[in-house]
DNA sequence: TCATTTACATACATTCGTGTTTGTATAATA
DNA sequence: TATTATACAAACACGAATGTATGTAAATGA
């Protein structure tokens, strides 16, 4: 048709994303064409190819609308515990994430996209190498506050700290698979979560 | 060609699954067509569609042939927890798992196939539902075999047996997952394995 | 106000993957 | 030994998905 104002780009730019969420949750990356996509907001794959490369590109573009935000914010958080208590914080952030992913939905809804739908092989993509980025900041910054909170005397268990951040990024991703996966979710995150995530950081952290 | 020997047949059902298993870690299931498949396996598709109906009933196959006795043998175990020491038999059991998919790299290839190259999705096709009754099966087991630990007083949390159950099949899959997934292998199961989980056994498990 | 982008829609070309059908040499079988 | 079923290969038919190229009306800017 025509052009559109920059806003109106704007909304279609969402329309596309919202779209691609829905139906990347409801049958999957592979079984969704970029014409499905773009019927679903109404568009044509005209929009989607102005806005994105490809179908990778939409998803990249997903991530980082929908969870960087959240992304910087846990590591920043990390990497500035309060020096008063370092352990309270350090469990409050992890804490914090977790709530944020169960009360978000649009945040909740591309994690499991990303954790549920993706692949990862050995020949990445370049949205693997993407997200293997992300998934290594964080990995690596929870090891290092380990390392600060062993260096402060604040960890209860003996295990090298980055072993010990191994272990919690596991349970964490964990939990949020478990949570996220369709079909029957048993785990009630909103609910249990707090009880879960305690029962691991006691063990590791001194109260 | 022509027609082989059943020994024949048997050999190149294998050979089909094996190429098909070396294809989807190396560039995932959506990226592998049965061409490249059977081309692998140094056959034609002509093969492949004799064998199995499409590419998700090779890969339910593949869970088939690969894992299926794991999981069976691994559910009996706790079906029938030795009575005399049920807190270490179960302790046990898990940590074996953990071994095999550590030790047995056919295993590790097929698990490492469902949880990060299968996807699932809200609209759930039939090796969605095949696999999820497989992890039915294996929660609802570590949860009944929690709940008679809880009976024998052999539980240390107070928590619900089931609510557990749910915290550790999340670790162990948390575990396994950060294991077998591909670009930066950080974790050592092989090594840490055994630590990484009595780090979280110790606090729910009588000793 | 006029030229130029912009934000798409539409049309095109082409590849590619699947499912099915047919062909066939040989093993099993009676 | 004649027949039939088997284990594939090869050919066919078809849609479908992608990427690109082109068209175009309106917004923007000078």
């Amino acid at each position: 048709m025509a052009r559109k104002t920059k806003e109106d780009a704007e909304l279609t730019y969402h329309a596309l994303l919202d779209a691609a969420t829905a139906l990347f949750i409801r049958q999957g990356i592979a079984r969704t064409t970029l014409n499905n996509i773009a019927i679903e907001a109404g568009m044509t794959r005209g929009a989607i190819y102005w806005h994105f490369d490809n179908k990778d590109a939409v998803i990249q573009a997903l991530w980082e609308r929908n969870t960087d935000a959240l992304h910087s914010s846990f590591i920043n958080e990390l990497r500035n515990l309060d020096a008063n208590d370092p352990a309270g914080h350090f469990r409050q952030t992890i804490n914090n994430l977790l709530q944020t992913v169960v009360e978000q939905p649009e945040i909740g809804a591309v994690i499991r996209i990303v954790m549920l739908s993706v692949e990862f092989t050995d020949e990445q993509t370049e949205l693997q190498c993407f997200l293997n980025r992300k998934y290594d900041e964080i990995d690596s910054t929870v090891g290092d506050a380990l390392t600060s909170l062993r260096e402060n005397d604040a960890l209860l268990s003996p295990l090298p700290p980055k072993l010990i951040a191994q272990s919690l990024m596991s349970y964490l991703l964990g939990l949020i698979h478990v949570y996220l996966k369709p079909g029957q979710t048993r785990l009630d995150l909103k609910k249990d979560g707090q009880q879960l995530l305690d029962l691991f950081l006691d063990t590791i952290l001194a109260s």
